[in-house]
Order: structure tokens, then C-alpha cells, then sequence
RNA sequence: GGCUCGGUAGUUCAGUUGGUUAGAACGCCAGCCUGUCACGCUGGAGGUCGUGGGUUCGAGCCCCAUUCGAGUCGCCA
């Protein structure tokens, strides 16, 4: 829908064969222009679609693509149509063209392949990359997605609260983005890693469900599917609520986002793991439920291994059908490991008769192989494969080898999605030295009472869950800690005197000795939605203006070199280190 | 900060064991072409091979240094 004007009077994607014999004004980026001796075709696109239009064979001025120009014409049906065109039936027969805008130079990439261009220079362009329909898609669907979320949390009474852009350096988490004060020398502002203590307060405030699409700041290295300064997050509060209602208004927001965007409503509830299984089962706290494959321990089957990289590890075994693969692909599945920097990989294949082939199999004793042939259930045809490392590394290394396995060998339906929450997660964990230190969140609230806690801490559950689509971490939330009380006794089983609470975070420790409802809620990454909805590898990708990996703005030059007198307004002196 | 890979025409890339004038595709310019639709055909322009040094009779190719970029680990909900 486009306001009718001098520019004009339809948009470049809605001109159908009824509308054949009338004159019309359109106006937009020249995408092509195809002489054919006495007839020149060109192709005019806006942001809504792409019309043919036939240029006058006296065309007395220079036209170029990606020029801006507004055109006006009868439209006639064509001789030949393209059926692959919306407005494939009819083309506009130009009788006056201006142009608006000249593009003046030659364009540093071609428009429809930017895809595969330098991402630098991409972003240096970026107003020309955004032209491609494919991002022009990502842009709506952005937009869409944006208000989807928006209706439907309004919908459902939850209000939209803004919380502020400047806000307090807190001393958890990752690195803050530091804005210096003019008006108070020395001291900083820091952008908000999440709104996280501002909607606690909320809920202490007597706000019932709040949300918003929050920007958040973080000033850490960048990754392929994560945004080096800034991202958008779904964050959500409920008071008087349990994990159990938080799930119920997230499943039911994921079902109808999916049903909506991807064309695939999810069955709710979505299937939960506790942390313990994900970590027995998938050797990751995010596996990809798309994936088949399950991992088993097997380190006390081999206790007594002859087989020397077994001896004083952990070991993990996978099973999996590749019968059809040759030694090429177990070297180089071997290669890939090696170059994570796993000791090797050792192998097994079943053969016809049930016996252990190929790889390690002198090594395997029949005790071990019957221990085996019970835990792992192998068939015939089967490869079992084995990592042994130590604890926390054999971990990682089952994890990619499943991956990797489930990749290579094509298991995993990549149009598919695969819904999982993560429960359960562990209170405390012991650190590098033994010490007992907090898992996760320590803002968190234990399932167990505060003297159960005390008496076993270790094994204490946190009300803390993650959701976790195709292997992503996609969500997560908990219920949160609201009694001071609790949070002192937490923190002192975790070494941290009753000071530390009330300094560090003296708003919510103040708050919640005010009273404050039970709550809980989640904060949702807005742009992993947008690449699970788009299949896209690259968060980049997704975000109108990204930065570049190294948190730099090729466009716009940010950040760049301010001016003295800036500095000296905010009390700032640069030193060379 | 570590590791891996990369930087050659406007763009994406190829470039054999180190050997004559560094190639292709797309784009750009010119010509031909009345139903194309990523039109086609013919021709042309366009290069500090990231930068600096070295080895060599000779370097896009080998070595050293440096710089920039991507991915990844560290870091990070």
C-alpha cells in the first residue's frame, strides 16, 4: 500500500491484467535495463516488487541501473509472459521518465549476489546490500516478527515497560559498554547487558506481567551467531507465577511464532531434559534434539582396558549405522577431532556375525564387549566410535563428534525444528581449586529449602531453565530469588559475606526488603529467532546495520576519534599504553 | 590474547615444480540485435598480486616480518 502523488500511483509489485488500458505512474530502482535493438526492456523495483517496462526508442537521456526515476505509461498485456513474475502478465509502455536519483558510479558489488561478497565491504555499502530482496525479506520478516511478539504479549496483559539505556555498571556477567557523565566527573554510565534488574523491580514495584523488546549491550568478542555490541532480547517478568506458567506463555508464543514464520506449529508441550540427562545423554547442555544420536558413558567397562589411551580416562561411545563409509571418512572424522585438539578416535565395527571389526577390536575383551553389547544395544552394521579424555574434555569432544557425526552423515532434517528445555540446572559447582562457587545465576532460587541447601549444596537444583531450538540456546530464565534473606544465605555457602550482597546490588537487595512477590520470567534472543526463522548461519545477517567482527561500523565509521573539547567535557584523558 | 584459513581486475575466484605479455566469470564501456526477463553475440578498457624485507639469473608462487579480514578457543546467557 503506497500513497498516490506526483512519484506514483501503484506500487512495482501489483500491477495485474486488470489493469490492462490504464495509465500509471511508478516509481523505483531501475533493476535492469535489456536492449534488444528496437525495443529496450528495463525492470523497475521498489520495496514491493519489480515491474516491466518498455523504454521509449528515443530515449533522450542516460539511464544506468540502480538509477531513481519515476515513470509513467499505459499498461498493455505482454506478447510473452513470465508466469515466475508477480506482474509477469503486463508491462508499462514508458511515455515520460525523470530521473530522481542518479547513481553515479559503478557499483563497488553486484546487488543480487551480495551475498557471497567481503563483509566488510558489504557493510560499508550496506544501504545498497539492503537493496537485495533477500535482505528487503529479512527486513520484513524482522518487522512481522517484531509485532507478532509485541500482540501477543499485549494480548495476553502483559505490559511493555522501556528501562533505561544508561544505567549502573553491574560487576556480574560480561564486560559493560561505558558512557563517561559530563555532569559528574569521574564516574560512568554503562548500557544495560539485559534489563534484567529493572524488571525485578517491576515485580517489586507491583507490575504483574511485563515485557519488552530490549536492547542489549555487551561488550565481548564477536562470533559467527553473536552480535559483537548489541542485541535485541524478548524479556519477560511474571509475579505470583511458577516455571511452570513461565513455560505455558513461552510454548504458546514459540508454537504461534513457528506456526506464523516457519510454517510448522511445534507440539506442546516442548520435551524437557533436566541438565543431569543432557549432559549423560548428549554430553551438551544445548543438544540438537534433531540429531538422533545418544552418547554412552563407558568408562567403567573399561576400567581394566589394554588399550592405552582408555587407561585413567573418561571414556564416551556413540553408535551409529555408516556401513557405506570407507576409511577416508573415519580419518577424516579422526583429522577433524585432532584438530580440536582430541588425542584421536577409536573405532569399532560390528560385522555380520556381531563381532567387533576394524579400529581397536584386539584391544576389546569379550567381558567388555558384553558389557558393551548391554549398554549400547549395537546392531549389526553398526560403528561404535569412542572418545577418551579427560572429564571435562571428553565432554566437549563427545559433543562435537556428535555433532559432526549427525552432520557428515546427514541425520538431521535441517528444515526441521526441535524443541527442548533444559531444567534443573546445578545451584553450585566446585571451581578450578575446589571451592564451591555459583553455576550459573546466583539471583536464582533453589528448588530445595535453604537448610537442605546448606546441608548438600552440591547437589542443590537451581529454578533456572534454558530453551533450546536445533542445538541453540535460545532462551533462558528463572525463577528468581525475591527473599534478601535467602540471597545472604546463598551467597555466604559461595564465600561472599552479607556486604557483598548489599553492595553489589544494592537496588534489589533494597527492593526486595520492601517486599516483593515471588516471580520469574526469560529473556529470549530475539536475533537467534530471526536466524533459526531464516536459516541463517550468520547473526549478522539478520540485523539491518550489524557491526563487523571486531565491533566496528564500516558505514559510519563508529567508533571513531572524537573531538578534544568532547573529551574534556566528560573529563577524559586518552593515555598511550 | 592463542590457533586455523585467507588477502590476485569494480566483485567472486583460478593461477601447475619458481620461468615469456597474470587469466576466467560477472560488472563497466562501445557496436550489433523487436519479446527479452540474470537476454544473446562481437570487441574493448580495467592489475602496486595487502604492505615491507629476503632467497634467486628470475617470485603472485619459497622464507621472514607486518597489516587487514573470516572462523574458532579464551571470553560471553
Amino acid at each position: 500500500m503506497i500513497f498516490e502523488n506526483e512519484y506514483r500511483t501503484i506500487d512495482c509489485g501489483s500491477l495485474r491484467i486488470s489493469d490492462v488500458g490504464s495509465t500509471q505512474r511508478l516509481a523505483g530502482f531501475v533493476d535492469t535495463i535489456r536492449k534488444l535493438g528496437g525495443i529496450t526492456f528495463g525492470v523497475l523495483r521498489d520495496f514491493y516488487g519489480k515491474t516491466q517496462i518498455i523504454l521509449p526508442e528515443n530515449l533522450d537521456l542516460e539511464l544506468n541501473r540502480e538509477d531513481v526515476v519515476t515513470v509513467s505509461g499505459q499498461v498493455r498485456e505482454r506478447s510473452s509472459k513470465n508466469p515466475a513474475m508477480a506482474t509477469g502478465d503486463i508491462e508499462l509502455v514508458v511515455e515520460s521518465i525523470e530521473i530522481l536519483g542518479k547513481c553515479e558510479h559503478v557499483l563497488p558489488f553486484e546487488i543480487k549476489t551480495s551475498e557471497s561478497v567481503n563483509e566488510d565491504l558489504r557493510l560499508k555499502y550496506r544501504y545498497l546490500d539492503l537493496r537485495a530482496d533477500y535482505n528487503k525479506e529479512m527486513l520484513k520478516l524482522r518487522s512481522d516478527l517484531m509485532h507478532y511478539v509485541r500482540n501477543f504479549m499485549h494480548d495476553l496483559g502483559f505490559l511493555e515497560v522501556q528501562t533505561p539505556i544508561l544505567t549502573a555498571s553491574s560487576p556480574e556477567g560480561a564486560r559493560d559498554f561505558l558512557v563517561p557523565s559530563r555532569l559528574n566527573k569521574g564516574k560512568f554510565y554503562a548500557l544495560p547487558q539485559a534489563p534484567q534488574q529493572f524488571k525485578q523491580l517491576l515485580m517489586t514495584s507491583g507490575v504483574d506481567k511485563y515485557f519488552q523488546i530490549a536492547p542489549c549491550f555487551r561488550d565481548e568478542d564477536a562470533r559467527a551467531d553473536r552480535s559483537p555490541t548489541e542485541f535485541y532480547q524478548i524479556d519477560m517478568e511474571m509475579a505470583f507465577a511458577t516455571q511452570e506458567e513461565v513455560f505455558k506463555v513461552v510454548e504458546q508464543l514459540y508454537a504461534g511464532i513457528f506456526e506464523k514464520f516457519a510454517g510448522k506449529r511445534p507440539a506442546t508441550p516442548f520435551k524437557r531434559l533436566t541438565f543431569e540427562e543432557a549432559m549423560r545423554d548428549y554430553c551438551s547442555d544445548k543438544p540438537d534434539m534433531r540429531n538422533p544420536l545418544k552418547v554412552s558413558d563407558v568408562t567403567d567397562i573399561f576400567a581394566n582396558s589394554s588399550f592405552n589411551a582408555f587407561k585413567d580416562n573418561v571414556i564416551k561411545a556413540i553408535k551409529v549405522d555408516c556401513k557405506d563409509k570407507g576409511r577416508k571418512f573415519y580419518d577424516s572424522l579422526t583429522e577433524f577431532l585432532k584438530s580440536r585438539e582430541a588425542k584421536g578416535l577409536a573405532y569399532v565395527r560390528v560385522n555380520e556375525a556381531g563381532e567387533f571389526e576394524t579400529g581397536i577390536s584386539k584391544f576389546i575383551t569379550d567381558d567388555e564387549k558384553k558389557l558393551l553389547k548391554e549398554r549400547m544395544e549395537y546392531k549389526e552394521g553398526e560403528t561404535i566410535f569412542f572418545v577418551a579424555d579427560e572429564k571435562d574434555r571428553v565432554i566437549k569432544f563427545a559433543d562435537l563428534l556428535r555433532q559432526e557425526l549427525g552432520k557428515r552423515l546427514e541425520l538431521i532434517d535441517l528444515d526441521d525444528y526441535s524443541f527442548v528445555w533444559i531444567v534443573d540446572f546445578p545451584f553450585y559447582e566446585l571451581d578450578d581449586e575446589g571451592n564451591i562457587c555459583f553455576s550459573h545465576n546466583p539471583f536464582s532460587l533453589p528448588q530445595e529449602s535453604i537448610e537442605e541447601v546448606k546441608k548438600n549444596p552440591l547437589s542443590a537444583k537451581a529454578y533456572q531453565y534454558d530453551l533450546v531450538i536445533n542445538g541453540y540456546e535460545s532462551l533462558s530464565g528463572a525463577v528468581r530469588n525475591h527473599r534478601p534473606d535467602y540471597m545472604v544465605e546463598l551467597f555466604k555457602i559461595a564465600g561472599y559475606d552479607k556486604s557483598v550482597v548489599e553492595n553489589k546490588f544494592p537496588a534489589l537487595y533494597n527492593a526486595f526488603s520492601y517486599g516483593a512477590p515471588p516471580h520469574c520470567g526469560m529473556g529470549a534472543g530475539f536475533d537467534r529467532l530471526m536466524m533459526l526463522l531464516t536459516h541463517n548461519e550468520f547473526i549478522r545477517d539478520v540485523i539491518a546495520f550489524p557491526m563487523n567482527k571486531n565491533g566496528c561500523d564500516p558505514l559510519t565509521n563508529a567508533p571513531n576519534v572524537v573531538d578534544e573539547k568532547l573529551l574534556r567535557d566528560v573529563h577524559i584523558k586518552l593515555i598511550d599504553d
